[in-house]
RNA sequence: GGGGCUGUGGGGUAGCUUGGUAUCCUACGGGCUUUGGGAGCCUGAGACUCCGAUUCAAAUUCGGGCAGCCCCA
């Protein structure tokens, strides 16, 4: 499994290289499958992602937000209905045009996203005010035919797909959700350990049919920022579309307010590039398929020192720490490199000496110096794994904080970060933004209201963000 | 849309100029020996992107297709 060591050894010189061999070696996913942008998930990497869609399953149920499953076909004339959106999606969606070899009478899409699906069904299930709100998502597979090149898990054609939905009984309820959505997000970021910036994003690259957009970007490595989740207002836009009303407490027939939240295994990529180093993945406890690693020392009475080592993974696993012990026949040496390498946030280590005096020694993926503990402190592991989070929590914020900074003067464009800067809002000014330095607006900062004059033309404007994106 | 480059075992590569038995690393199977930071030896299996042309003979030359990468619009 362990390859070139050499080319592990790049993420600073060549991001690129480094990430598709992470994604490689670590078993994350197979590219090799012959459709491009559609590529294997592997078993651990499912697992990765089978863990964020487990937090995002409870934080949307904490929230009222139930989980639903819909067909991933879409008619041509339900998808038409709303004219922006379609629009806005019809240069990559997949079309099935033929039922064995009889052509159909309407073209079906394998839905790019799912507004059209379920909103033909919200005004089935939507009649009263009492009905409201209402809040479903899915966890599902969209289809969206990438013309430029893709890249494993960050420009695919089958994407791995969060997406929430919610009707409302009027706009004030719905801006509500939008926040109720933040704080999921916050719960996320926390476990998967990165920050973002929270980007209004500018009409022009808006959601195909809604009132506003804010998108979470994130910085990664390679001087690209990289957006991992969108949040969408979209107000009774579609509702006067897809004529989805409901009798108010007075008798009125009301439009809903709508808002959407989307997610993907974009969140993966996120924690792949910002938290790995050198050696490898780094994992937050919590996504970490393996959570503790036991490397059983061979050697002399090896017997004892295995069965030392079930001991041990009993007391974890009668804890809820997910724990294996490692029993090939590699050396531990190689045993090492290879967790580490696998983002594992602790080891443990067991040989002769620790099975004499009733201990274990423990390393931590985030730092070098190994500890010795004794037994009876090992339901004490949670801190350990803890500890290992704080020091991803600190190395990504420290990286958020170097690649994303403020500039007031135009020169300083070209910095390979992400910049944030007062702008006008204008797209003539950021259309020279992105002449002189390829970047473009990402949007106005959502949490930043200081005002100042715009870093292009000097008219009044507000903190935005701009930056290359993957 | 235009131009350039590249397709060799699972992954990474050498060979191509000058046609003849395909190199090395890694991963994989078997055996022995090892095991507290990527062990060693022996052994086995595994590849020339596809179609056509030239030739006694093509990974190598020529034409075309397909795929990927880069640059320009």
């Amino acid at each position: 499994m362990v390859k070139d060591k050499s080319l592990m050894e790049n993420k600073k010189t060549d991001f690129s290289e480094w990430y598709n061999e992470i994604i490689d070696i670590a078993g994350l996913s197979d590219k090799r499958y012959l459709i491009k942008g559609m590529n294997v998930w592997l078993p651990y990497g499912l697992k990765i992602m089978q863990s964020i869609d487990s937090l995002l399953r409870d934080y949307s149920e904490d929230g009222g937000i139930n989980e639903v499953s819909f067909p991933v076909l879409i008619s041509r004339e339900q998808l038409e209905v709303e004219f922006e959106h379609v629009k806005g999606f019809e240069n990559e969606i997949y079309w099935v045009t033929r039922g064995g070899t009889t052509p159909l009478d309407i073209d079906l899409a394998l839905r790019p996203t799912s507004e059209a699906a379920m909103y033909t069904m919200f005004p089935l299930w939507i009649r009263s005010h009492t009905d409201l709100p209402f809040r479903i998502f899915q966890i599902v597979s969209v289809y969206r035919y990438e013309t430029k090149h893709t890249r494993s898990f960050i420009r695919v054609r089958e994407i791995h797909f969060y997406e929430a939905h919610t009707a409302h009984k009027d706009f004030e309820d719905a801006e509500l959700q939008m926040e109720n959505y933040l704080k999921i997000m916050d719960k996320l970021s926390e476990d998967l350990c990165i920050s973002f910036s929270m980007d209004i994003r500018p009409e022009w690259d808006k959601f195909p049919g809604a009132m506003y957009s804010v998108a979470f970007d994130t910085p990664m490595p390679g001087s690209r920022s990289l957006q991992i989740g969108t949040i969408h207002e979209y107000g009774e836009n579609f509702a006067r579309n897809y004529g989805i009303r409901y009798l108010d407490d007075e008798g009125n027939m009301k439009f809903v307010s709508q808002t959407t939240f989307g997610l993907s295994e974009r969140l993966l990529a996120a924690v792949i590039g910002i938290h790995g180093d050198d050696k490898g993945l780094i994992l937050p406890y919590k996504l970490a398929p393996v959570q503790v690693i036991i490397v059983p020392i061979q050697g002399d009475e090896y017997d004892k020192i295995l069965e030392y080592s079930t001991k041990i993974q009993d007391i974890l696993k009668s804890i809820g720490v997910r724990c294996r012990i490692d029993e090939r026949d590699y050396t531990p040496g190689y045993k090492y490199n290879d967790w580490e390498m696998k983002g594992v946030p602790l080891r443990i280590e067991i040989g002769r000496r620790e099975v004499e005096d009733n201990t274990v020694t423990i390393s931590m993926r985030t730092r070098k110096k190994k500890i010795k503990i004794s037994l009876d402190e090992l339901n004490n592991i949670y801190s350990y794994l803890r500890d290992v989070n704080q020091d991803i929590k600190k190395h990504a914020s420290e990286f958020y904080n170097d690649n994303r900074v403020f500039i007031d003067n135009i020169e300083n464009i070209n910095e390979e970060k992400m910049v944030t800067a007062y702008w006008c809002g204008n797209k003539e000014c950021s259309d020279r933004i992105e002449a002189l330095s390829e970047k473009t607006a990402l949007g106005i900062v959502r949490n930043d209201n200081e005002a100042g004059p715009c870093i292009v033309c000097g008219k009044p404007g507000k903190v935005s963000a701009f930056s290359r994106t993957y």
